[in-house]
RNA sequence: GGGCGCGUAGCUCAGCGGGAGAGCGCCCGCUUCACACGCGGGAGGUCGCUGGUUCGAUCCCAGCCGCGCCCACCA
């Protein structure tokens, strides 16, 4: 063993190994209990960043743990085909080649990217691996795998046929690039300036007047059906009712009132364009009026633009500007600044359009969750997201789940010339209405998260009655980022409910968010972006590890290297303490003998640390369960038990020894949750090891002997030196405090420390009297805290006499 | 505009009703036979501001200031 420890190469080499020898491997039926993470499927084409490198940190530690605690645990994850951040990948890869999407057309295309997807994709889990996670990589599922889309073909036909799935022509996200509809979720948000146009449109009976309106789209008046007004707004009741015409187009509309309309917007009046934006076609689908358009899926003006048609909008903007400038109708343009709705994939700006586009109702779908959401049969965790996820559920609109991409599932409906719909799992025969055999399949194809919601169950071989989908659902855990619980997180509890009947899993991490060093998001595109990979070559998996979950917290929270060099300096500490004992035991087998009282100590502090570990991974209290880990391994079992134990050691005393080793087990096994390397190369050197000790069994608490109670009321760690009767090698503040406690007399000598330590205590002895001393505070405050604070002042006193002042 | 959260040592963060903490950084001293990725010592903080509750507040409540994230159809 080196003096130093370096991670390269050894994480590997145990990596290898435990999959080799199937230590990873999942197998149901074992009637053990069960621990089951279905972890998030990443992109098919994606890289490992800082969020997965969390969440497989936080995830694995608990698999570990459990695997050690006798569970049946199953790790399990796979890909995502991620549809149109995938076809977005491959688009670009293409016109890298010269060539495009529409050049090589629908059927090609998909081919290229499961050809693209064979040679780049599909690499992240070993990246994964790389991180320790030890998950059953034999049970990889893609959401595009055959079995898998049977699931997928399964849960639309189901849906449909209880009527919650229908189709239906209305406003939605249109990405002129990607030429599909876009649910709001899949949209970004960006500040532009821009301009505010206001225009007046004249009274077809009073020409000269009229009502003003702002807009922020000149272009669309083409398709204005209608001016509105706030009810009772006062500066247009004379408005109301009557007609106007609208520029340009001259056509002639009615002023309306609508509660819809924000008063303090403009001029309190608003051109109603039902077909080009959310607001105004809910108002023209309340007054049902006309939905006209005049800009097409390209985003340039189409064919009921008259003479604009093939216009962008901005050329067609700049004629309508000068058409009503001619005529004097154009009051004002001002700057204006506001946020625009951009598509998240290629930032293009997104259209809202009208049409055709398939949808679930979700009003009798979520009530399920929402009920296992307020029962708490799913938790989360922080509490507080749980409030999120309840109101999100409520107030989620009907999905539009039809995407006009080419890269998915695509729908299972199927068309004859007729115009009537077959919805079936499987290509049928012949129209179900009239029996044509002349079918077409729709173009469509699903919005990922219609088969990503389908993932804690699908992986099991839903809908296939299969052991692994009776032993591991439900599920335990899912880890996940805020943003994802509309998006997943609702959805899985939905579908699983729905189709299953119960829960997918009892409990969600919101991991906290990782933010770049200065603070902003971690983003490709800002360039804040942290590669994990690089922070493991550099300091070891174990450490990254150790780092990721030190930093997590309630808060979102700044990346700070220090937190990953403490988990490198651990390994390291653990390393060589490991050495010391190693090189020190001769023959000895590990075997708690705890004769020697600073033994026993140890063994009451190892347990104090297991409890407090154990209680704090069942809550998902990661920090402070590393924390733990630290300063047990640092400061008892290094700077304490091994100095105190050392010439025992180098004495050939056995049973020094034989403690000190089964000691060192137990330290190692407290670890392995969150360095799996480390410890399990240090176990390999052990003596007398049977089991690897990612399987080796988690200790059970020693309480040596009343230890609780012998070492409660000991406050240093010098009062354990001192009852062993030991004289280790102490410097500094330890020899001082020994000595102080051992041998007041050569303390005294020492005489500047001791009087500061003195000073110290009679402050303390001072303010304790001072409370106890107070009969509002020992009548009010709660009985143990009094009762605390009596045994703190005996103590100060013991501390005080002992030093001998 | 709504929701959640945060402002504690130079930095990153714990603590959340009775002693102001950790890691890193900084200063001083140590080539002590596990570890210089080490050991020992030390400096450094009116715990954002103002009120309130309490015998007592970094911790609870209210307001204010500053910051972050998520959500939202202000044309």
């Amino acid at each position: 063993m080196e003096p130093l420890y370096k991670p390269q190469g050894v994480e590997e080499r145990w990596q290898r190994t435990w999959e080799d020898e199937g230590l990873y491997n999942a197998e149901p039926g074992s009637g053990r209990e069960t621990f089951v993470v279905a972890h998030p499927p990443p992109n098919v084409t994606g890289a490992l960043h800082t969020g997965h490198a969390l969440q497989i940190s936080l995830a694995d530690a608990l698999v570990r743990w459990h695997r050690m605690r006798n569970f049946e645990t199953a790790f399990l994850t796979g890909y995502d085909h991620a549809g149109i951040s995938t076809q977005n990948a491959v688009e670009k890869h293409l016109v890298e080649q010269g060539t495009s999407r529409e050049e090589v057309g629908r059927e090609r295309f998909v081919e290229i990217v499961w050809d693209w997807l064979h040679e780049y994709g599909r690499t992240i889990t070993a990246q994964f691996r790389r991180l320790g996670a030890s998950m059953d990589y034999r049970r990889e599922r893609f959401t595009m795998d055959d079995a898998y889309i049977r699931a997928v073909m399964r849960f639309f036909v189901h849906l449909y046929r209880k009527g919650w799935i229908y189709r239906a022509n209305r406003i939605i996200n249109w990405c002129p690039h990607h030429q599909t509809s876009l649910s709001d979720l899949e949209l970004v948000h960006e500040e532009v300036d821009d301009a505010l146009t206001y225009i007046r449109y004249p009274f077809v009976d009073e020409p000269e007047s009229g009502v003003t309106i702002a807009t922020a789209r000149p272009a669309t008046i083409l398709a204005d059906v209608a001016v509105a007004v706030g009810p009772g707004d006062e500066r247009w009741s004379d408005a109301v009712g009557r007609e106007v015409v609208v520029p340009f187009v001259e056509r002639i509309v009615r002023v309306i009132e609508d509660e819809r309309v924000d008063p303090e917007f403009g001029t309190g009046a608003l051109k109603v364009t039902p077909g080009h934006d959310p607001l105004d076609f809910e108002i023209g689908r309340a007054h049902e009026l006309p939905e006209l358009t005049v800009i097409g899926p390209d985003g340039r003006m189409n064919e009921d633009a008259g003479e604009l048609a093939g216009l962008t909008q901005a050329e067609a903007e700049e004629r309508i500007l000068a058409w009503l400038k001619e005529r004097g109708l154009l009051v004002k343009r001002e700057a204006y600044r506001h946020s625009i709705a951009l598509c998240e994939r290629c930032k293009s700006r997104i259209e809202p359009l009208i049409s055709l586009q398939w949808w679930c109702a979700m009003d009798e779908l979520k009530q399920p969750a929402l009920a296992a959401l307020r029962d708490r049969r799913v938790t989360y965790h922080p509490p507080s997201q749980h409030r999120y996820a309840i109101d999100s559920l409520e107030n989620a609109p009907d999905w539009n789940i039809s995407r006009q991409i080419w890269w998915g599932h695509q729908l299972p409906v199927w068309q004859c010339p007729d115009g009537h719909l077959t919805v079936e799992e499987t290509e049928p025969g012949a129209c179900a209405e009239c029996g044509s055999t002349e079918l077409t399949r729709s173009e469509d194809v699903l919005d990922t998260w219609f088969s990503s919601a389908l993932w804690p169950f699908a992986i099991l071989g839903w809908p296939d009655e299969t052991p692994e989908l009776e032993a591991w659902y439900p599920g335990s855990l899912n880890t996940t980022a805020r943003e994802i619980i509309r998006l997943w997180e609702n959805r899985m509890i939905f579908s699983g409910l729905e189709l299953l009947g119960e829960i997918p899993f009892s409990d969600v991490i919101i991991h906290t968010t990782v933010l770049a060093a200065d603070g902003r998001r971690m983003s490709k595109s800002l360039g804040t972006g942290l590669d994990p990979l690089e922070l493991i070559d550099r300091h070891g998996a174990d450490a990254t590890r150790y780092g990721l979950l030190k930093l997590t917290s309630s808060q979102d929270v700044r990346f700070s290297e220090g937190a990953i060099e403490e988990g490198r300096k651990l390994a390291n500490k653990l390393w060589n303490v490991s050495r010391l004992i190693l090189t020190n035991v001769g023959d000895a087998r590990p075997e708690q003998r705890p004769s020697a009282l600073e033994e026993r100590w140890i063994a009451w502090r190892l347990d104090q640390a297991q409890a407090q570990v154990d209680e704090q991974f069942a809550a998902f209290d990661f920090a402070p369960a590393t924390s733990a880990l630290y300063h047990v391994t640092f400061d008892d079992f290094c700077d304490w038990y091994a100095e105190a134990i050392k010439p025992r050691l180098y004495d050939g005393d056995e049973d020094a020894q034989a403690t000190a080793l089964a000691n060192l087990e137990r330290l190692l096994k407290l670890l392995h949750p969150v360095l799996p390397h480390v410890t399990e190369e240090i176990w390999s050197h052990l003596p007398a090891r049977e089991t690897r000790l990612i399987v080796a069994p988690w200790p059970e608490p020693l309480g040596v002997a009343d230890a609780g109670a012998e070492f409660e009321p000991i406050q240093t760690a010098a009062e354990v030196f001192r009852r062993a009767g030991v004289r280790p090698q102490l410097q500094g503040e330890q020899q001082r405090i020994f000595d102080a406690v051992v041998r007041p007399d050569r303390a005294k000598a020492d005489g500047g420390n001791v009087e500061a330590e003195a000073a110290r205590l009679r402050g303390e002895i001072a303010r304790a009297e001072g409370m106890l001393g107070n009969e509002r505070f020992v009548a009010n405050a709660p009985g143990d805290v009094v009762e605390a604070e009596r045994e703190k002042l005996e103590r100060y006193k013991r501390e005080l006499d002992a030093l001998g002042v």
